[in-house]
RNA sequence: GGAGAGGUGGCUGAGUGGUCGAAAGCGGCGGUCUUGAAAACCGUUGAGGGGAAACCCUCCCAGGGUUCGAAUCCCUGUCUCUCCGCCA
């Protein structure tokens, strides 16, 4: 959530930054209420005030013996009168951060204007897309070739959008998961961490999965309030939720391998085809916590490291920065990496890297001490998927093709296949 | 799953319904002493919020309740620990 602030003298100007990503903030309503909240707050801290000191002057008559009797008589409704105006204070600030907990972060001045993933504006590109002289398979053709893929197998055991992979596809899609772990940890410093695939609903709150996007997650039956985490990011990060860290432990790096559990609702209809889009998949997820000054130095390191995996695997892709209108709700700047799939002929988005500034931290209460003045301060958290293994796995195999719809193995996975340079 | 014990500041750990936001110790910070350091000694040191300000409010796992007044009493939840059972 945004910085209380923001809402206050600064109300207008916020207004005009988040117009970039389409919201429309109701000004005169945080006007109104935020008039008669303070109002009520004085009012109710009066009376706080003021019944403190009463029962103060109680105990000391009563510690000296007196009679507290005409002291009792004294307090008289200001119970009432009090329960009357914290109740009031409670309703405007219930409706207070009703609205602010819906307001999604400000976009940075970098993000470029624009309402949808049109408007999204490429940074760079790396390699350069294959040209195959033969008709390519996509990675359901491929897959079913080698029989390593059964999509009716998955829907009979569960339903759509579901896979089973076997034999050496789901060794490929084993060994592109180690890799991009190892590598994480061993190249880029980064602290493995093994997390919860089910979480509670104080950690979506942190991470602002919740209030607003219930729908995203599948919620687990029982008395609990489970849910299935849609990305590693949801554990990850509340890792430091509650937490004051020392300024020495900073930045904090973590990487995690999990499941990654989504409905997809509203997207009915798109990439129906083959495992692109999954109600269940694998990810190697990259978390950075930092020094506010530090954030957007790190998205760029962020990015790399996730760029790094591409280029090791030889696999042509573009980085785009998002446009407002398409920035997640908790980012204030978002690169994608978009892999190229020749059975799409197009760059698909394989991770997306995002700065979230203090955004998660302020609903975490996610702080480092600051060594200059010595008082807890927001940190900020970063995500980024380093990378998405499923679609990962698709790009290898539809870019590795041959003409016998064999597909080769790129060098740096083949120790992680026992050796084998080549499927078929 | 059954039985019991407990959750207090960065940490350990006291706390009788009434100046308790909380003793003490450790740690941190500042100082005295020292050539420097250590030791010793002295001082200081929780978080969040409101208000133009003076100053005030809230917070002792969470949420309710009793009371003029709750860290303290009651209820519910939750987590941790110990024992038993079960189990990968």
């Amino acid at each position: 959530m945004l910085d209380p602030n923001c809402f206050r003298g600064e109300l207008h100007n916020t207004a005009t930054k988040l117009k970039k990503r389409g919201f429309d903030l109701d000004i005169d309503t945080i006007e109104r209420l935020e008039e008669e909240r303070k109002t009520l707050q004085v009012k109710t801290q009066e009376l706080q005030n003021l019944r403190n000191m009463r029962s103060k002057a109680i105990g000391q008559a009563k510690a000296k013996g007196e009679d507290i009797q005409p002291l009792l008589d004294e307090v008289g409704d200001l119970g009432e009168k009090l329960k009357d105006s914290s109740e009031q204070l409670e309703n405007v600030q219930d409706s207070l951060q009703s609205i602010i907990l819906g307001v999604p972060n400000i976009p940075h001045e970098d993000v470029p204007e624009g309402n949808s993933d049109e408007d999204n504006v490429e940074v760079r590109r790396w390699g350069t897309p294959k040209t195959f002289d033969f008709q390519v398979l996509d990675h359901v053709e491929l897959g079913e070739k080698h029989q390593g893929m059964d999509f009716e197998a998955a829907s009979k055991i569960t339903g759509s959008r579901f896979m089973v992979l076997k034999s050496e596809i789901a060794r490929l899609h084993r060994a592109v998961i180690q890799f991009m772990l190892n590598c994480q940890v061993e190249e880029n410093g980064y602290q493995e961490v093994y997390v919860p695939a089910i979480v509670n609903q104080d950690s979506l709150w942190g991470t602002r999965q919740l209030p607003k996007f219930e729908g995203d997650q599948f919620s687990l039956e029982g008395e609990h309030g489970y849910y299935l985490i849609p990305t590693a990011e949801i554990p990850l990060t509340n890792l430091v939720r509650n937490e004051i860290i020392d300024a020495s432990q900073l930045p904090l790096k973590f990487v995690a391998h999990t499941p990654c559990f989504r409905p997809e609702a509203g997207s009915y209809g798109k990439d129906t085809r083959g495992m692109f889009r999954q109600h269940q998949f694998e990810k190697v997820e990259l978390v950075w916590i930092v020094k506010p000054e530090e954030s957007f130095a790190a998205l760029e390191k962020l990015t790399q490291h996730a760029e790094i995996i591409l280029q090791k695997l030889n696999l042509p892709y573009r980085v785009v920065t998002l446009c407002g209108g398409d920035l997640g709700f908790s980012s204030t700047k978002t690169y994608d990496l978009e892999v190229w799939l020749p059975g799409q002929e197009q760059y698909r988005e394989v991770s997306s890297c995002s700065n979230m500034l203090d955004f998660q931290a302020r609903s975490l209460q996610a702080r480092y001490r600051d060594p200059e003045t010595g008082k807890p301060e927001l940190i900020h958290t970063l995500n980024g998927s380093g990378l998405a293994a499923g679609r990962t796995m698709i790009a290898v195999m539809e870019n590795n093709q041959d003409e016998q719809g064999k597909i080769h193995i790129p060098e740096v996975l083949q120790p992680y296949m026992n050796g084998l340079t080549v499927i078929g």
